[in-house]
DNA sequence: CTCCTGACGTCCC
DNA sequence: CGGGACGCCAGGA
């Protein structure tokens, strides 16, 4: 007899942030992507802020956070520090800000 | 179970 | 063009 397995979802506590983790390593460097493009990715289009919740309630260094901006191709960090320290990683990356913020229509990420 | 908060996004004034 | 308010999703108290 099969079993159905209930626990379907007990496989995985959070699948929304296991994508969003997922998809965030896909991001090619030199390019980013929106909150909004992740969450799409992830099967939340309106959870934009739940990417930025996943972010910062993980902050894994292994995590390249600083893909990430908001749809103005800026920065959503209250910090101005983590800002800077944003902008630098991507300048680095090959990523150019253009008066603090980014092209969009250049470097954000196609999500393929 | 209800209320509040948060690295967003979009509409309105 | 700048500022304010509502909507969405998930977690914590």
């Amino acid at each position: 007899m099969i079993k159905r397995t209930p626990d379907r979802a007990n496989a995985m506590s959070s699948n929304l942030f296991n994508k969003i983790h997922e998809i965030i390593l896909k991001i090619p460097e030199g390019k980013v992507a929106t909150y909004g493009q992740v969450a799409a990715l992830a099967g939340r289009p309106r959870a934009a802020r739940t990417v930025g919740w996943a972010l910062n309630s993980h902050r894994s260094s292994e995590l390249p956070w600083q893909r990430v901006i908001n749809a103005n191709g800026k920065s959503s960090l209250p910090l101005d520090g983590k800002r800077k320290l944003q902008q630098t990683l991507l300048e680095k990356e090959g990523v150019i800000f253009e008066d603090g913020q980014v092209n969009l229509d250049v470097f954000q990420w196609d999500g393929k």
